[in-house]
DNA sequence: GCCGTTTTCGGCCCGACTGTTTTCAGTCG
């Protein structure tokens, strides 16, 4: 992903929305959309198409669109956008976040009432205003009310995936600076917190904070910032990320990079370990009190504190700094050790890519095994596999296998969809003929923590059943998930050998951080998985490995990470068994 | 606003559900 792409896709997505609370025409709206989600797959930067004057060649972009980039490259703006923001408040954006409200809502509200925002919204609805706007009754301002005090309750987190993004952009475009002499990212996004509040930059610079500001703020996804009083910079993205960037001096960079890493109880954790030694740590160095010697870089500190360097994920205040002491920090899943995709999605399905191009994508990246896993009819709306088509794509999958011979292994499964009552999508007959059988809730997911938990553990125990992918169903920001007692699905998992799914799309990451912290501690089987659906969602598994590392999963109990042949014998006793 | 050999204008994805209505508009996936 290139920043321009990025910026480029945004701002045609804010000009989507906006049009759409203006009520424009709808095709037109798509176009704007369309002409977004080809800058998202680009991979190359745009500005090279522009270059060479071959913008109109990419999907959904004619005369107009063209203009506009080439406008935006030019300028830095998009006076069509600029125009519409000034027409409609983009802060009524922000009113689309709540459920129930969509465009033609949040237009209502705007004409008849003047609503621009949240906090207008809650008045209006507080003093009775809004059902007086047709199509708004009284059902929909409790609904209303009810949606706006979880929003406000909830702190505003934001997509790991998208921070590191920001973060590497960021941190690129500030080592081109004369005069900065290190950048890093730093803060939850460097420990890799699955949802994070912000995102941290720590830069030692010999440039006044002022013109650092400037820089920033030339940077196409970077939309507001200011100096703080603590002389902090503080900048917020064209998404809302709110980006805050410490300042330290190069020679106490170790320090600095430590304390603004965190976490607080980690740090803490140091700060004791300092003061046994009769020591003072600080941002600014680690001594005897008032000689503290700055420290340049994070090994040459945990060193004089007897401590090996501690990966930041494990920086959490969970005992990693005993471990460290005591010389017994766990062994975590490396990063290259994730070899197997075993859910991935094709064109038979909502994929979109044909099976053949999707073991490419997967060989390529090095997979030495990929499971095809695509929906099972119940998800009508992903065009999920009837039995009669299953067993076409299994011919498909035996072609493609035989032209790659042994150099990546090709499963054929399916993910099939666990029933409200725990029941599965396929039959039994069907699913005794796959490779490999994932069961996920997709549907049914307002069920409370009894029926759903039933559910699962039915799913669980069923013989054709290897993996239950994604256990709760959620989806973040819109989808809570299934509450579950998840004690009782991981003994079923444990009494049937089951793996559970760390699901690797940054919108999922579920299991989460805290179930995941429980199967680990309970020895269950873990199968993480990208849930692939493009070829650059084989990227996401580092999100699922980072979740791996922070919750101290023992290596030896992820599938992904077994050799092929550990793999295969694993399934094929799991059938003989069924 | 884009697209195209049925082509330079007319079509572009749609069905289920919900809340508000009294026959349907808007949301959601």
């Amino acid at each position: 992903m290139h920043a321009i792409n990025l910026a480029l896709a945004r701002r045609f997505e804010r000009l989507a929305d906006l049009l759409e609370i203006r009520g424009d025409e709808a095709y037109k709206i798509r176009a704007y959309r369309r002409a977004a989600e080809t800058l998202y797959q680009l991979h190359e930067p745009v500005t090279r198409y522009a270059e060479e004057g071959r913008l109109r060649e990419l999907p959904g972009i004619g005369p107009a669109l063209a203009r506009k980039i080439q406008e935006f490259l030019e300028t830095g703006e998009i006076s069509a956008l600029t125009r519409l923001q000034r027409e409609v408040p983009p802060t009524l954006l922000d009113l689309l976040h709540l459920p129930g409200l969509g465009p033609a809502k949040v237009r209502a509200l705007w004409k008849t009432l003047g609503i621009t925002d949240l906090p207008s919204l809650e008045a209006a609805l507080r003093a009775g205003k809004v059902h007086q706007v047709p199509g708004f009754g009284a059902r929909t301002v409790d609904r209303l009310l009810k949606a706006l005090a979880e929003f406000q309750a909830r702190p505003p987190e934001h997509l790991l995936a998208h921070a590191r993004d920001m973060g590497s952009f960021l941190v690129q475009w500030l080592r081109d600076v004369p005069g900065v002499h290190r950048a890093e990212i730093t803060g939850p996004v460097r420990r890799w917190v699955p949802f994070v509040p912000h995102l941290d930059l720590l830069v030692a610079a010999s440039v006044p904070p002022g013109e650092l500001l400037s820089i920033l703020l030339g940077h196409p996804l970077v939309e507001t910032g200011r100096v703080q009083d603590d002389g902090r910079l503080e900048l917020r993205d064209l998404e809302g990320l709110p980006i805050m960037v410490h300042l330290a001096g190069e020679a106490s960079f170790g320090t600095a990079w430590a304390v603004t890493t965190g976490s607080v109880a980690h740090w803490q954790g140091l700060q004791r370990l300092a003061e046994a030694k009769g020591w003072h740590l600080s941002p600014q160095g680690l001594g005897p009190v008032g000689e503290e010697t700055p420290i340049p870089d994070e090994e040459t500190l945990y060193t004089a504190l007897d401590l090996p360097w501690i990966p930041p994920e494990l920086r959490e205040g969970r005992g990693e700094i005993e471990a460290a002491r005591q010389g017994a920090l766990p062994s975590l899943l490396p990063w290259d050790a994730w070899k197997a995709d075993l859910h991935t999605h094709t064109r038979w399905s909502d994929g979109a890519l044909d099976l053949r191009d999707l073991v490419t994508a997967a060989w390529k990246r090095g997979l030495r095994v990929i499971a095809i896993t695509d929906h099972s009819p119940a998800q009508h709306v992903a065009n999920g596999l009837s039995v009669e088509r299953l067993r076409k794509q299994r011919e498909e999958v035996e072609k493609v296998r035989a032209e790659w011979g042994d150099r990546i292994l090709i499963l054929h499964g399916a993910e099939v969809d666990i029933l409200p009552d725990g029941s599965l999508d396929y039959p039994d007959e069907v699913l005794a003929e796959l490779d490999i059988v994932i069961a996920s809730p997709h549907m049914a997911l307002r069920q409370d923590a009894q029926e759903a938990t039933q559910r699962l553990v039915r799913a669980a125990s069923h013989p054709w059943v290897d993996i239950i992918g994604h256990p709760r169903g959620r989806m973040w920001p819109r989808r809570p998930g299934l509450p579950l007692d998840m004690d009782a699905l991981l003994r079923a998992a444990l009494e049937h050998q089951v793996a559970l799914e760390v699901n690797s799309n940054p919108h999922r990451l579920d299991l989460g951080e805290e179930d995941l912290r429980r199967a680990a501690q309970a020895g269950v089987l873990i199968a993480i998985n990208t849930d692939a659906h493009h070829p650059h969602d084989f990227a996401y598994h580092l999100f699922g490995v980072a979740l791996a590392r922070r919750t101290w999963v023992d290596p030896t109990l992820v599938l992904n990470a077994w050799e092929p042949e550990r793999l295969m014998a694993w399934l094929r006793e799991r059938k003989s068994r069924a």
